[in-house]
DNA sequence: CTAATGACAAACT
DNA sequence: CAGTTTGCCATTA
């Protein structure tokens, strides 16, 4: 249940989701990519922070966003550390000491495959 | 209102 | 080239 967060804070919020939806399956994206994407370069520690609250929403592919080093360093955020390792796996990505391998072949970017005609 | 923290990123040494 | 430091934006104490 949502307690404080406000329309405002839900729109940067439900705009994370909705990129992070749309993720397609076996590809992953960074924090940076989906604020630059929301015209927030900078915030994408903000990124980082909705991420934390999409755990209230299991449509949520968190386990598709990593830093733009290609690193799980959210894994210890999740229900299981392997978790997010294992998810990725079961899409075809490889990882390796925690870091995704071929990050740039896999790599989604947002403003990049939903750029406006 | 000020200070500190954070699932990051870019810049500097 | 690799490691370290600062900056950004929002939330929490």
């Amino acid at each position: 249940m949502i307690e404080n967060l406000n329309a405002k804070n839900k729109d940067f919020f439900a705009q994370v989701f909705e990129v992070a939806k749309l993720i397609p399956p076996g590809r992953v994206t960074s924090y940076g990519a989906i604020a630059n994407y929301l015209g927030a370069s900078r915030a994408a520690r903000m990124v980082g922070w909705a991420m934390n609250a999409s755990h209230q929403f299991p449509e949520i592919p968190a386990h598709r966003v990593v830093n733009r080093n290609g690193l799980l360093s959210g894994k210890m955020h999740f229900p299981t550390p392997d978790s997010m390792q294992q998810s990725l796996e079961s899409e075809g990505i490889r990882i390796q000491d925690d870091q995704i391998l071929h990050f740039s072949e896999i790599f989604w970017d947002p403003s990049e495959e939903l750029k406006l005609p």
